[in-house]
DNA sequence: AGGCTAACCGAAAACGTTTTCGTGTTGAAA
DNA sequence: TTTCAACACGAAAACGTTTTCGGTTAGCCT
């Protein structure tokens, strides 16, 4: 087991000072071509490679960016990675990766934690409790401290920072303006709970675009549901006891079952109900009927929200304290869950 | 912006010794109360957090377990961080993710650029490339370095280490035995070129188990997919020109694919057509009809994984070269696209 | 011969810790 | 009064780099 060799083995192996061994390797005009040929051939012959650590504790820099989301078995938040360490790959930088688990304690510990030297930076989806308790400090602190965090989709408007976002309510507005062309009049909305940013702003969309149409807003098929694993039951009971024509759900699990649950009681789709899923993911692609959806295009996000970050690392002097929020663009994607 | 406190800065605001303020915050009998909370107020009003990269070069040891598998945008894989994630937080451990692509060069750059001192060991599943290659220097020349990998799913029998893996070969013979107890005789495999270690296994226990029944093994049956993306055609083929009652598949999307492929042409799931599937992931649970799969539990081996690595690492002095693979149960989950 | 300039190299500081060892002071025992 | 231990603290090395600055040697010019 040959341990990794430093600066300082090499220069005494050659009898030369640990400098000399530096400059050689960089190539420095300072030292003879003799001497540097002969350290390079070494270092070489023992595959000597800098050490990250020490590098990063003379430079004051890691060149890894901490990632802080909710989830990651989640479709749209791994695509979100994905584009992230794409970028960062191009750039030379690594990321890592924590999990907030929706839970707000994990998150402030996990960047109080990274915050401490491991990271430069951070791109991070605020956990729903972080959301729901409005409690942006360790946000904040961090920022304080010179750190640049860009943040994505679950954004907190009262903290002042780089962000990536989809227009979440212009696209849900888009979304159930389809609908409606269609001749659709009774469209359920199944969302999240309002504390959810990203929940509130479809919800939104989803009003106005039914105002805008001189549809009536009902509450019965608005369905707020709060704890998405047991949301079958809530789901089936909409689609018994009301007379809707059309479902926009906020993401693709919600669409799905209630796909499901029409499919049970022989409702024909898209003939007699229309659906529409936020979130374009595996599901909507696979399931049958294939579910027309708002694409998100986490790839896109995730790079941008990078691309965002290192150009602020690399600004050489910053104060140059101009936050951007970028807004990527949705589409619909028709598939045949809807008739048009 | 007030930057992050340092142990010098703290020692000179209080007029005393870098030393004294360490073993102050480290409750060190050494110091006398008297300055110990002294300096401890002072470190707690300024926030002060020890530096991780400077610890990691003294200690030669980042708390840091380095992720290195094909891709992320994938149930299964994202299954498997979760549960690294899991134990390395319990244990006070953070990952970094790095992605191969499925190349064997960005397989190779990613182990060597953590190797200079961003982790202490690593968990990964091989790429595609790398297993077709059957080039394996770079995981060795690591493991001669002393720093212990865990592979995992896609592991090489060749490199000594330890691993973690589901029993393939009989899993997939127990899957097809569920077929073959349901009556079934003619049994199509759709599965991936060989090279792919799992896949290979997964075709031999299919084998076994229609050898051990004395049923024929037909060529004309078995699919060995190169092309993921593009497969729909060959498998709409193969039940369009096969007379076959049943389909083991090595993965969901094969599976998803042949029930779309054959619900078109009016065939009925599980009825005249049984499938299961390999991989239990998210399409399995909401295609209709929902899919019998074999659950790979990625959860418990990404668990099982990093418990693994981390022993390892804490085991004070191994030298204890005796490497363990461990094998995760696999169970099968009964759903609508099989009859019993 | 004396002085000057290149050319080449090394010492040392710096990044932020921890830890070993040494040192000065105090009080009490002899 | 001397001696010794206990106590409280500081200096310095170490981890592996990079970089500035200073120093030595040789050769050249006057």
């Amino acid at each position: 087991m040959k341990r990794k060799v430093t600066l300082k083995q090499i220069a005494k192996e050659l009898d030369v000072s640990i400098s000399t061994v530096s400059k050689s390797l960089k190539n420095s005009p300072e030292i003879s071509e003799d001497t540097r040929l002969k350290v390079q051939a070494f270092a070489k012959l023992y595959n000597y490679k800098p050490n990250n650590i020490a590098l990063s504790l003379k430079n004051k820099k890691t060149k890894t960016i901490g990632i802080i989301i909710p989830e990651i078995v989640h479709h749209f938040f791994a695509t979100v990675i994905s584009g992230i360490e794409q970028v960062a790959n191009e750039q030379g930088y690594n990321v890592i990766v924590c999990l907030s688990d929706e839970s707000f304690d994990k998150e402030v510990i996990n960047l109080e934690m990274l915050a401490n030297g491991s990271t430069d930076g951070f791109i991070m989806s605020l956990s729903k409790e972080t959301q729901q308790k409005k409690d942006f400090h360790h946000l904040q602190e961090v920022i304080n401290q010179g750190m640049p965090i860009v943040m994505f989709d679950r954004v907190a408007n009262e903290i002042l920072s780089d962000k990536v976002i989809i227009d979440d309510l212009l696209a849900a507005y888009q979304a159930v303006n389809f609908l409606i062309e269609e001749g659709r009049k009774k469209i359920a909305l199944i969302t999240t709970v309002d504390y959810v940013s990203v929940g509130k702003l479809r919800t939104e969309g989803y009003i106005k675009a039914l105002k805008d149409h001189n549809l009536p807003i009902d509450e019965n098929i608005i369905l707020k549901i709060e704890d998405i694993d047991n949301c079958s039951d809530v789901i089936e009971k909409l689609i018994a006891e009301q007379k809707i024509d059309s479902v926009f759900a906020v993401n693709e699990l919600f669409a799905v079952v209630a796909i499901k649950e029409a499919l049970k009681k022989g409702i024909k789709i898209p003939e007699e109900l229309s659906v529409i899923a936020f979130t374009d993911g595996i599901i909507s692609k696979f399931s049958t009927p294939t579910i027309t959806t708002v694409s998100q295009n986490g790839v896109k996000m995730g790079r941008k929200a990078a691309e965002m970050l290192i150009e602020r690392l690399e600004a050489e002097d910053e104060e140059e304290e101009r936050y951007r929020t970028e807004v990527i663009e949705t589409n619909l994607i028709s598939r045949e869950s809807t008739q048009t």
